[in-house]
DNA sequence: CTATATCCATCTAATAATGTGATGGATTGC
DNA sequence: GCAATCCATCACATTATTAGATGGATATAG
């Protein structure tokens, strides 16, 4: 590169303060140095960018176009520096997160606004699997932590649970399930209605269906929602996505011998041997307090 | 600033070419030099840019955030430099143009793109004024060039005459004057339609109305050709802008002793003391090779 | 009109920043 | 185990930047 920042800077000090010796007093330079940087930079763009014809020197249009456009690199130069500092002081520069899209958004999104609105240097990714997806995902790549349902210890992880969430099995009140009761065996004749498996397909079915034979996915819960209520078919859905609908009548809770309520339990999954940075921390941290 | 531009050209070298050393010999410099560099950036910065463990030296994360940014401040840095090459080989920093808004605007606009299109370094800026109002702006921003219908000669403009426009005196077929022959006189009894002078109130009022008592000023033709359909008052239009009207008969060319045919001479008027840059030469050649 | 202050360019010398070339320990590939 | 390549580091050379002094030009106050 053929000019510095230091002379951008110099550029910039002499236009604020209105003279070139006035900016040698502003950056601790003498008068001399300040020249020298003018001269300089006028030499390596091969444009004047002063007006010395007068008393004091003017910026000539070339320089003062130059001048905008220098601000601009300064303003991107001192984001650098502050980078480097935030790095410095335990900022991580990335975190990836990966949460099953079973769990409600709200206090995740309302986590991760808190940390945008600090204007945090670290690039988050927020990854949605489902079910057995989310370990895969978070093992693949090797993301910081994960907010799960089912995972499978190992030595190297440390989980946090959080508090419990209900599952009730429920369809449409015009459905054919819903006048009798059933058992395991009974609803196989029936299409069950289940949120997507990210899994590869070759791998192990997911344990949250009733393991019957047509099981149709659906890409999330609002979706197994509209899909529930047009009488496509019965799945389990958590209890607060449907209260109303089980108050309205438009879904009922289907009688089973097994039972008709599952329980789950979210877990946040953190590296034991990978520590997380401020970003991480703050973000797992929001997360557990607006857990309710 | 605490770095230099070069200490991120050498970032970005490395992680071109791989390696220290390959970066040394692309930056025809010795590999201690790039050793230093970077030693130097991180030890400003505050954060370790390469790990050094294994037997190549590779980005940490931090580093590849600030590699990315770097990279942009580069891009931006390059930007300036190119300026400064165009600005020292003829373009102007800025073109400021001073356009009567009565005048066909699709050439000027055409011209302007095929500016645009190359990428001029020049900040270009189009004002639109109408009659008296275009001269009195071009001297008072001293704009680089005015294309204009009349202007008051002076020994420090030199004129290019364009092609004749013609301007025909019409109104709605429908309108109390479309039947008779008028004067002049006869004229005034009715509203007059024009575009709106942008001279101030207390200066001589524009020529090209027909003197009329009562005129209304309209913002553009393409007002005014409405207002002229709606049979709001009569006024001069050019004749390319209503030929489907006097088609179709929604307009009517007037009858008047004096002739219903006025002929404009649209001036492009640059300043003989003050050439043209590269831009607005090529604009001023553009608009003139473009005015049919 | 003159005295005075301020502006900026320019010179020389000092200082700091950057670069070279040589060396050496570590790692990789064969 | 040998050769090649990696990068850090050292002493030293070269540039780039800075300070300090000087001087001509322009503005400002009296």
């Amino acid at each position: 590169m053929k000019f510095s920042l230091d002379a951008i800077e110099t550029l910039d000090a002499i236009d604020q303060h209105g003279s070139f010796a006035a900016a040698a007093a502003s950056l601790h330079k003498a008068q001399s140095a300040v020249s020298y940087a003018v001269k300089q930079l006028e030499g390596v763009l091969g444009v004047a960018l002063f007006d010395r014809s007068g008393h004091r020197a003017t910026l000539t249009p070339a320089g003062l176009v130059i001048l905008e456009e220098g601000r601009y690199l300064l303003t991107r130069a001192r984001r650098i520096e502050r980078l480097g500092e935030q790095f410095a002081t335990g900022w991580e520069p990335r975190l990836q997160v990966v949460i099953d899209g079973v769990l409600p958004v709200r206090p995740i999104m309302e986590a991760l606004k808190d940390l945008a609105d600090d204007e945090t240097p670290t690039r988050i990714r927020v990854t949605m699997e489902f079910l057995g997806g989310v370990q895969r995902r978070f093992e693949r790549d090797t993301a910081d932590f994960m907010l799960t349902l089912s995972y499978t210890p190992a030595p190297h992880l440390q989980a946090h649970v959080l508090p419990d969430r209900e599952l009730v099995l429920v369809a449409a009140s015009d459905h054919a399930l819903a006048e009798t009761t059933h058992n395991a065996a009974s609803l196989q004749r029936h299409l069950e209605l289940s949120v997507h498996d990210s899994s590869d397909l070759t791998e192990a079915r997911d344990t949250h269906t009733t393991g019957g034979a047509r099981v149709f996915y659906l890409s999330d819960f609002h979706t197994m929602r509209q899909a529930l209520r047009m009488g496509l078919g019965f799945g389990w859905m958590p209890v607060p996505l449907i209260t109303e609908d089980l108050a309205s009548g438009a879904l009922v809770e289907l009688v089973m011998d097994g039972g008709s309520r599952r329980t789950i339990t979210p877990v946040l999954v953190q590296r034991i041997d990978q520590p997380l940075g401020l970003a991480g921390q703050r973000l797992f941290d929001g997360i557990r307090a607006r857990w309710h």
